[in-house]
DNA sequence: CGGTCTCTTGAGACGGGTCAAATGCGGTGG
DNA sequence: CCACCGCATTTGACCCGTCTCAAGAGACCG
């Protein structure tokens, strides 16, 4: 923690060719550390039996800004997120940020590159985290060693499938003020997954990097968060959301285009009435739902 | 093949409650179908030696509308794709349907379900199509005896991510007409990488899912193609698509907003010029990009 | 305390969504 | 073989939502 930290591309950063912004590995070498990562991959102690104590896994400290992944660079290296987030994302030819992705605790990084072997996007901190490095050829011997910690594997690997899914039924046709509920509920339910509050939630993602998720321009992230305020859905104030009526906002959250369309706009709770009918229904679903 | 086919669905199915709408096994069962999986899989015939040949790949046809995998299923096997088309999509809450993926030969489908353990999206063959079905529980096995279709597993599910990050990138804030061309850019090079024209390509996906796909209307994508081929980019009948001019439409497909608009509309090619400065750089780069 | 950034809010223009109707194809049944 | 029906596709007209441009208020940093 001497060192310092080697310059983090500033937050909106337009990614040039070279420069390998590498945030420098961190001196910390607990002993607990493998048990850590086995965990974050869902797996209990047992699991640790298997693996040769030998395996070298590096703790990496990426500060706030700092790029942990390079665009085009060479694939070797996979991440597990222990703490902290990222985001991903994707410059395109004509220079835009395209984020792909949120990146918490517990998630993988770096295995989108196992196909074709440069890494198709860039990572970056959006506060400081730590991030368990597990070198490809080390990463072989695992699977090989340990059945286990080849499927944990592949079922983080699924679940990466997922998230992508997910991102992308967000963007499902529809306004952008239903967009941004169901982002908020999205973020929402995976905060819960690692253990943190479902209801007040600090968003890690500026303005523009949400509009570059949803697909809209940061103006509209803006109105879109004042809009579901003054419905009463939620408070927000600078990067810190708390969510009031989670149901609602659900509700709100489920219309399409083509479907009866909601308006979060004028005197709260009248126009969402039309089909909150089911909110009974939809209660009951909430626990199951959210993990609250 | 004389079993009748099970109910397929409709091309434009609704996804409701029950019914295990699933084409039936079909009867071949031809020696060399490991090869032909371990071939798909990008493996030699070498990684054949090390699997034990009583491991049962099943061969499935569905047919054009059938089902292979429904929302919510419990997940039971992997698929690979041999011949055809699918494509798979999540029914959201509010009965929309929102268009995923599309997979082609050598694409693994039911990977989403190793998180979780049910599929969180139904697939559908958009023409005859046969995939490899392979048990989970046979999948383990295969995992451990060959390591080397272990590795060619996870690149699998990488490749996967990488489509999905790609179909994010298509629907980047951009004009319909711009993500249009997109869409097709990207078919272009899907075809290619299995071996057919990119140039003459017939979509299997309709309007109303290419719409999906880019979280638009479907008059939107009809008018999108008007456009398009009136800006001689491409030439369009029905469901065949010939593109015509390959470096201006990636040239077009670049524009985003913020960046120097694009419009397809009027004379081609007048307003295209603006930012054409670079098509003889483009050109060189064109090889590279498409392996046309 | 100024510079630079993000975020918010306003005003106006335009793209694309919605509704509607015409066309054409494919499939079905007489 | 043909008439009919349903569905996909196309095209037009209109209007709302969102983008764009612009200005101002806060934050954060040096």
């Amino acid at each position: 923690m001497m060192t310092p930290v080697l310059a983090p591309f500033e937050s909106s950063v337009r990614v040039d060719r070279p420069a390998v912004h590498r945030s420098h590995r961190a001196p910390a070498a607990e002993r607990g550390r493998l048990r850590d990562l086995v965990a974050l991959l869902g797996l209990g102690d047992e699991a640790l039996q298997t693996i040769d104590p030998s395996i070298s896994v590096a703790l990496w400290h990426v500060y706030q800004g700092g790029g942990l992944l390079l665009e085009g660079e060479l694939a070797t290296t996979l991440y597990v997120v222990r703490t902290g987030s990222l985001k991903s994302m994707k410059t395109l030819e004509d220079g835009y940020e395209q984020v792909l992705s949120l990146a918490l605790p517990g998630e993988l990084l770096g295995s989108e590159a196992l196909h074709e072997g440069h890494q198709p996007a860039t990572v970056v901190a959006l506060q400081d985290t730590t991030v368990h490095a597990l070198p490809l050829c080390e990463l072989r011997q695992l699977c090989l060693q340990c059945p286990v910690l080849d499927r944990a594997l592949q079922r983080a690997l699924s679940r990466q499938l997922v998230r992508a899914a997910e991102v992308t039924a967000m963007n499902a046709a529809v306004s952008s003020d239903v967009r941004l509920a169901r982002f908020l509920l999205w973020l929402s339910a995976r905060m819960a997954d690692i253990g943190q509050s479902s209801h007040r939630i600090l968003l890690r993602l500026g303005r523009r990097d949400i509009a570059s998720l949803l697909c809209v321009a940061h103006e509209t992230v803006s109105r879109g968060f004042t809009t579901l305020a003054e419905a009463g859905y939620l408070a927000i104030d600078r990067k810190e959301v708390e969510i009031l009526d989670m149901a609602r906002l659900r509700q709100f959250s489920r219309c399409t285009r083509g479907g009866p369309q909601e308006s979060a706009h004028g005197t709260r709770g009248v126009e969402v009435a039309r089909c909150v009918a089911a909110t009974a229904w939809d209660a009951s679903l909430e626990t199951a739902l959210t993990t609250d």
